[in-house]
Parts: C-alpha cells; structure tokens; sequence
DNA sequence: CATATGACGTGAC
DNA sequence: AGTCACGCCATAT
C-alpha cells in the first residue's frame, strides 16, 4: 500500500465523529496541494479492514459524492452521528464541517 | 508505452 | 439550479 494512502487514511481517522471532512481539505491537509481526486480514488480503494471512517468524507459544499444507494447508506449513517442535511441534501458545513 | 477512468473542484453558460 | 468542459494524476488495461 502506498504511503499516500496511508497518510490519508490517517487524515480521516482524526476526523471527529458528527463532523465531515471535504476532499479537498483532506488532499491538502495530505501536502497533496488541490489534487482531491486522488483523495477520492483512495477512498474508492479502501477496504473495511481499515477501519476508516469513509462516511465522514464529503465533496465541496458538503455534498455526498455518491448516488442511489451509496448516497442514501452514507447519509444514514452521518445522520446516525448525529450530522444533519438540509433541504437540498447536503451539508451545511458551517456547522458540521470539521476545523482542524 | 498510450489511453481511459474516477467517492473532485471550479468556473462558464 | 442543472449541465458541460477542463485540470489534476495515480491506477488500470
């Protein structure tokens, strides 16, 4: 596994529980500069035995980057931490969104 | 080695 | 608010 990953698993396990994290900030909290694709294509990647917290990873504007079912099992588990979505479905990140 | 692809982000229309 | 195009780059084929 490369070291990049593992770097941004690490970023994502110190992610609070009822706080969410945006691609971005993880790439650049990473030192990956705005590269947040790559963030994703790592999560993409993951397996369970990590133990990452996943769902606590949104797109820009606190969006879920998922659809269908990925989107609703996502939302369901951040609603259980506690995290809330407002009309449009995403999340207000002036609230939930984690501050380093 | 050459292309294609993607759990993104941003800007244009 | 919804679509489309493009930059970015590690992986996959």
């Amino acid at each position: 596994m490369s070291e990049l990953y593992e770097k941004i698993y690490a970023i994502i396990r110190k992610i609070p529980r009822g706080k969410v994290a945006t691609y971005g900030q993880i790439a650049r909290l990473a030192g990956m500069g705005s590269h947040a694709r790559l963030v994703g294509y790592s999560l993409h990647a993951l397996t369970s035995e990590k133990r990452v917290p996943w769902h606590r990873v949104v797109g820009a504007g606190g969006k879920i980057s998922l659809d269908g079912e990925g989107y609703a099992a996502q939302r369901k588990i951040l609603e259980s931490e506690g995290v809330e979505f407002n009309e449009k479905g995403n999340i207000p990140l002036a609230r939930f969104g984690w501050v380093k």
